[in-house]
DNA sequence: TCTTGATTTAGAGTGCACTCTAAGTTGTAG
DNA sequence: CTACAACTTAGAGTGCACTCTAAATCAAGA
């Protein structure tokens, strides 16, 4: 498989897929007679893998970590479950922030549904100075 | 409040709230007779909201959306609550897809503590080429 | 009053993760 | 054989969200 080939199987950029060879996210290609990289489809798991970690935040330079310890490979069994599990505890974490933020985003959504014109501006509601009826400027600050 | 006090307070640093006041995510602050910005306890409950709205991913550019309605005020509330439920569904699907690799990442690492010399390397099982006993080099790649 | 620390501005610099460019080589369909 | 698409490299550029610098002014305690 040629990189364009890997690019669109995997969701990378052939400009991604060379990137990450070059920092060592991705192991360096085999090449063919004419320099061409020729990948091996088992090289889409690892992509995958990757992605994964990605999408959870894991930033590069610890995949890159997680990667180094995968090329020497035996031994290093240790040192690679400690980092997922740490990594776990942080995407963890980041899941029970994120189900909070939902909650107030949904009695923030709800205030705007109970709009029926009983409230003006349920951001910011400003200290009823009485007066008349001619509200205008609801003074959001 | 001066803007020491608000950053100790935000958790945001004082450059960091100067940033947000001049690309708008903060009003303009009231000045005291020196030129200094001073604050009302009350920015700080849009602060933490604006937190939120970052924490759950959303870009610079769509608080500055945000906040821009909010500074119009009355009549802007139906597309904030648009733009808050947008996002809310965006936010949902991410918790999904974290949920996703958190049972990608237990596999992961459940297959590293089923370690009791069985496996060698669970990332990339090399395809074993019958030989007595030497393994060494278990080819990671 | 002196000194130290906080504040002000405009603007430059940083770190991350790509993303693209240029100039050249290779592969393939017509 | 001729196009033309896909590939190669080194290195420059981009977008985001800060983060810091310089030089000046301001505030408050000894």
């Amino acid at each position: 498989m040629k990189i364009g080939e890997l690019a669109k199987r995997s969701g990378l950029s052939a400009h991604t897929i060379r990137y990450y060879e070059r920092i060592g996210l991705l192991p360096h290609a085999d090449r063919d007679q004419s320099g061409q990289r020729d990948y091996d489809a088992s090289i889409l798991i690892w992509i995958e893998f990757l992605d994964r970690l990605k999408t959870t935040g894991m930033p590069i330079r610890e995949m890159l970590r997680y990667a180094a310890l995968r090329e020497r490979g035996v031994g290093t069994e240790a040192e690679r479950s400690a980092l997922l599990e740490q990594h776990r505890e942080r995407v963890r974490a980041h899941v029970v922030e994120l189900q909070t933020c939902l909650l107030v985003l949904d009695t923030k959504i709800a205030g705007y549904a109970g709009k029926d014109q009983r409230m003006k501006d349920y951001d910011a509601p400003i200290p009823q100075r009485r007066k008349p009826a001619g509200a205008r400027q609801a003074g959001a600050r």
